[in-house]
DNA sequence: CATTTGCCTACTATGTCAATAGGTTAAACC
DNA sequence: GGTTTAACCTATTGACATAGTAGGCAAATG
């Protein structure tokens, strides 16, 4: 299950490309708008300003920015940063260490299969395909 | 992520399918076969029997046995039965109380896509497509 | 220098996962 | 009828992840 982790990042991406206004926007806003803590919020952005998602400016008039157009944004990129990675499986996931029983394991193919349907499925959408129609460019 | 409660059922249901003699099988042969600590499988197919999957019979001679034909088990099925469902997220989740962001929640549309998907893939997928090509009848 | 805002470490409550432990019932065999 | 075999049942545990909270430091602006 996709944890909240992946959910709320998507949605601060959303709000920052609807609110784009060309400068900085402070995380107070964000939280506000999604009701969503702000401390909580905080170690979200943090985690998606070091996967290069978004940057962020210290002080007045600082906040976050996305550093990349809308189109440019695979969902499946931000989900594998926040959630460790997309796959299904344990044995199959990122760091895993290879598992034994893999050359004759019977149903390793069928996570394989899904694993894949899920990666094509995550990064053939883009944050641009989750705008409002009426957003902003 | 699929847990070891999913991916265990799946496995005894296999060990089933390609060890059916007539008869019924002892947990203790599938732990040994599988590797799996039988007194965790007991939790697992306490499940299966729960939800329909298989019959068990206690006693001398006793043990486990597939009630359908494999290829009327869909895979979907096993795995909703042990993860309590297979959805993506937890708002779309079987017993979920209704989010009320829905209606205007911008990534709905795309958790809702993937549950589809997800759905309609391990609905295709059928316990007679992971026997070995040499399995008995 | 005061305000705003990001950045950082630490802590915590709750729940789930993956088992383990030990006992009770049920059926078959001799 | 007792012994063996096996399912069935309740309870408990350690480790880890999730979803936050708390408080303070650093940086930039005016």
């Amino acid at each position: 299950m996709i944890s909240t982790k992946g959910r709320y990042a998507i949605r601060v991406l959303i709000d920052l490309a609807e609110n784009d206004s060309g400068g900085y926007i402070p995380l107070k806003d964000i939280a506000a708008r999604q009701g969503i803590s702000k401390k909580y919020l905080e170690i979200i952005v943090k985690d998606m300003v070091g996967g290069g998602l978004l940057v962020g400016a210290s002080g007045k008039g600082g906040g976050y920015r996305l550093c990349r157009k809308p189109e440019e944004y695979p969902i499946g990129e931000i989900i594998e940063l926040m959630e460790g990675s997309l796959s299904s499986v344990a044995c199959l996931a990122d760091g895993a260490a290879p598992c034994p029983r893999a050359a004759d394991c019977e149903t390793l193919p069928l996570w394989a299969e899904y694993d894949r349907l899920t990666h094509d499925f995550f990064y053939g959408k883009r944050l641009s395909d989750l705008l409002k129609p009426g957003a902003r460019a």
